[in-house]
DNA sequence: GGATCGATCGGCT
DNA sequence: GCCGATCGATCCG
């Protein structure tokens, strides 16, 4: 049975920008084998739309989006690179593709388990990226549309501590290229100064100010 | 510390 | 055929 501190449905048919800017500080749980593997969630991202051209929904439904156009409070799981995976979670009216992708986690369950699966021992490590987090807690495709709200979810989000407005650091997307909307529209949303938080930290952890240039110029060189 | 590159393969315009 | 919501290793200064 679960517990009355699971993140009910409701929480998640919000609106994405609010559901993503509240899951900071939510904890993030996988059951394996019997076992609790857990994390605080301390980095999260947007993606809003068919018009949000650093959607994986922005052609349109495919087999592989679909998740995206279900209902909420369910997982979007996709392979990327061949080799790694991602997690995002559902949101918003079922229909509309929008989704959180979870991109870091401070790890407080399972350490262990989590430590054999990435090679790694360092906290800091073991869960500060999108493809990390899911290698150290085994989450893989057969998680794509898994409904993490249902009684028995073996992955789900519990009620955690919550961020004060000014720990939260908002900031453009990492990895996202192209479209220069996409680019630099601020929908990243971490914990300030958090050790676990991944690689695209902004040179310094500002509220918000004007945009601090994120990457220089590697767009023209190929 | 920053820039560059290879891994590796499913889904797609 | 091309390319990616990434990561880790390597090279350079």
């Amino acid at each position: 049975m679960q517990m009355t501190s699971l993140l009910p449905r409701d929480f998640f048919a919000r609106d994405t920008l609010q559901v993503a800017r509240g899951l900071l500080g939510q904890v993030l749980v996988r059951l394996l084998d019997g076992q609790r593997l857990s994390g605080r969630i301390v980095e999260v991202e947007a993606y809003i739309g068919e018009d949000d051209l650093a959607s994986h929904a922005r052609f349109g439904r495919t087999a592989r989006n679909a998740a995206m156009y279900g209902p909420p409070g369910h997982a979007y799981v996709y392979q990327i690179y061949g080799l790694h995976h991602c997690l995002n979670i559902v949101t918003g009216p079922e229909g509309f593709p929008a989704a959180v992708l979870i991109r870091a986690l401070e790890p407080l369950e399972g350490l262990e388990g989590m430590q054999a699966r990435r090679g790694v021992a360092d906290p800091a490590l073991l869960t500060s990226g999108p493809a990390r987090l899911c290698q150290a807690m085994a989450i893989d495709r057969r998680l794509d549309k898994a409904d993490m709200c249902a009684p028995d979810a073996v992955l789900f989000v519990e009620i955690g501590a919550p961020v004060p407005d000014e720990d939260i650091v908002t900031g453009p997307r990492v990895g996202v290229q192209g479209d220069l909307r996409a680019r630099t529209v601020p929908w990243r949303f971490y914990v300030r100064n958090h050790p676990c938080v991944s690689r695209g930290r902004t040179t310094d952890d500002r509220p918000r100010t004007t945009d601090d240039r994120p990457r220089t110029k590697k767009d023209d060189a190929r």
